[in-house]
DNA sequence: TCGGAATGTCACCAGATTGTAATTATTGTC
DNA sequence: GACAATAATTACAATCTGGTGACATTCCGA
């Protein structure tokens, strides 16, 4: 399973406090859970609406055209499955994340074939569910963002996962290209270890920090035209790391 | 796999009794407990303070002002629910971590509710909570408005860590970046080396140690016009230091 | 002006930080 | 289930920082 991209979406000026993010349905049927999903999202400054039921949750998703669907599965009526599908039919676009119970999680792939785009298994922690939703809005919101970065000889397409320098092919890992997408996505900006294990390893993966040392040492190798004296990825004695193009 | 969290890890790196990263605010009853996360924090440059029951919390809470707060469910006298709702009453900024045992996590949904920002379940290992209580501090931080800093014909950018002084880049360590955060940060205001000591470098030091007009004196050659005769980083003879714009 | 105390300055090197590769563990594939 | 690819850990070498201490200079009260 490729992985969400931590995007530190910053570019914006965060001076704007009065606009939210745009709308988040939440369709889920247990009224506690609907208050704590609600306020996530809303403490993430987006504006939440939420569907008690498949019916409502259709009626809000024709009337709100919400930036993203959060689904529980176990739903009244209409089964969860059979909303995600439909969903899928009205639009496409937008992106859809499953809250699932563990025993589920089995069929992950049938639920990804319905049509979400990511899911999430209870329980799960706030910052595991706006980070994954945000990653899905992120991923079909702008799909024809600029994929390919360049920077000096190198040539990356992060929608194909290729690489080139000078022309030729260059292999990179899944996970080196997420490390790299969080370093384009940082330029210039001297980043932790502490920062990157937490947002290009994600949740449950706690290495050690020299892990982080190998990775840069092998996109320096990859990348770099003198490894030994990078000019890209660049040491901060005493602080971390940091892209520059 | 996840560690046994009695397995103890034994750095030992060179005792810092006065912290400089913040006050954790430990909630737990069972006493081994206590000892182990402590020392899981400490270890991380953070101040931990450690409360045994619910009120003991509630007055640390108030008077430590903690970064962020690691709560044990199980507590006697007040319920670690309870205690969770009015830690986040009294301050909603502040994340709580919440330490859980897997049979608890049924309730996951109140667990949620209460205003919990992440949890962690018993067993864990030490870098899974320090990693996730420092994503909730991180998470919590908003985004400084500004990180470029500007004074004479100095030009300093925190978050990339670069500065210029007409602009001519200026290479500082990340050390003279922290002392000079620490300067801008408490502008006008006479320093002395003992709080920067203890602010900027995390411990108390003989007060022989020249070490802190060392890192002046770095920081004039590197910043001032003419380190001889600084009209910036001033000397308050008898007292400190003094940063004035 | 003088003398003692506080500060400025410099260079060295112990210890911390990072680079690197080999080894081990994990994951994915057939 | 064996194999290959990838990732994480470990160990050690290379590198850099900044604390230390010696000494010079400046400050301030008498």
């Amino acid at each position: 399973m490729v992985n969400d991209i931590e995007v530190v979406v910053e570019a914006a000026s965060k001076s704007t406090p009065a606009a939210n993010l745009g709308t988040i349905l939440i369709v889920e049927d247990d009224p506690r859970m609907q208050k704590v999903l609600r306020r996530i999202f809303v403490e993430e400054q987006y504006a939440a609406v939420v569907a008690g039921d498949g019916q409502a949750g259709l009626d809000l998703f024709r009337s709100e055209r919400p930036l993203a669907v959060v689904l529980d599965l176990i739903l009244p009526h209409i089964s969860g499955r059979e909303l995600c599908q439909t969903f899928k039919k009205l639009s496409s676009e937008t992106p859809i994340v499953v809250l699932s119970a563990i025993t589920e999680v089995a069929d992950k792939v049938l639920l990804l074939e319905l049509g979400a785009d990511d899911y999430v298994t209870k329980p799960f922690s706030p910052r595991e569910l706006t980070a994954r939703v945000q990653a899905a809005i992120r991923r079909q919101h702008k799909p024809s963002a600029q994929t390919i970065y360049r920077f000096d000889d190198c040539e990356i397409d992060f929608k194909k996962m290729t690489a080139r320098r000078s022309g030729n092919p260059v292999i990179l890992t899944a996970h080196e290209f997420k490390l790299l997408k969080y370093f384009t996505d940082n330029v210039e900006r001297v980043l932790t270890r502490e920062v990157l294990l937490n947002e290009v390893w994600g949740y449950n993966a706690f290495p050690t920090t020299r892990t982080v040392d190998n990775q840069i040492l092998k996109l320096r190798q990859k990348l770099e035209s003198d490894p030994a004296d990078p000019r890209h990825l660049l040491t901060i004695y005493g602080a971390g790391y940091k892209f520059v193009p």
